[in-house]
DNA sequence: CTCACACATAACTCGCCGGTTATGAGAAAA
DNA sequence: TTTTCTCATAACCGGCGAGTTATGTGTGAG
């Protein structure tokens, strides 16, 4: 329901989950997937799934497609651009730092 | 304690926390830091901190250098790497199936 | 030696979150 | 309509983890 990335904090805690991070993978790695069909090789409940699901998709990870009596999830890839801009970031400070002064310098007074 | 990379997992869950990922952010930005300095603005004690230190050096994400009587930590951004090898594969994957027709063929026979 | 300082660790509390089972909603099948 | 199937939601439980205060450890200062 969140067009608008909210930013790496709500992506890091969404993926944080390692069953949660390997239905994500799934639908990257296979296409769309009903919830039978991705609760058949998770090892957990399927209202365990529904919920990983519900969250995957608040953090715009993820959509569904209803059809029938079956819903389709499928992943939303580029909803990980705040992830490679926030990680593209700090390797850029610290890249940054090695031409300046400022490590030295924050070394001396302190 | 940790060189090699353990892969997303650690890394995912050791910047899940919001206040742990700001210490992070701040060791990356302006460079290292006395635990002293890094609790000022924390918002936190400084048990907290070096708790959160702690967790971020079993990551990989920290190095700490003692000096005296105080610990200064800096960022090793170096350590992101699985994190950044892990979104470029979940991208690759989503790119990847725009060509074949596993999307398709999948589609139709569940 | 004694004291003060910087940081780490211990011990504990408490809220959050991932898991479960049970039940509800809704659509296809009989 | 009645039954069956797929998924979502409700209600609850247990453990983990982030926070606190109190204390330990080691180093520089007096």
């Amino acid at each position: 329901m969140c067009v608008t990335p909210l930013g790496p904090d709500l992506l890091f805690k969404t993926l944080a989950d390692p069953t949660r991070r390997a239905l994500f993978e799934r639908l990257c790695r296979e296409g769309e997937q009903t919830v039978g069909a991705l609760t058949a090789r998770a090892g957990v409940s399927q209202p365990a799934v529904s919920k990983h699901l519900g969250v995957l998709r608040d953090a715009g990870l993820v959509s569904d497609r209803h059809a029938g009596r079956q819903t389709h999830y499928r992943a939303l890839p580029g909803a990980l651009a705040p992830l490679v801009d926030w990680t593209s970031q700090m390797a850029g400070f610290w890249e940054r730092r090695f031409d300046d002064l400022e490590d030295l310098l924050k070394r001396m007074d302190q």
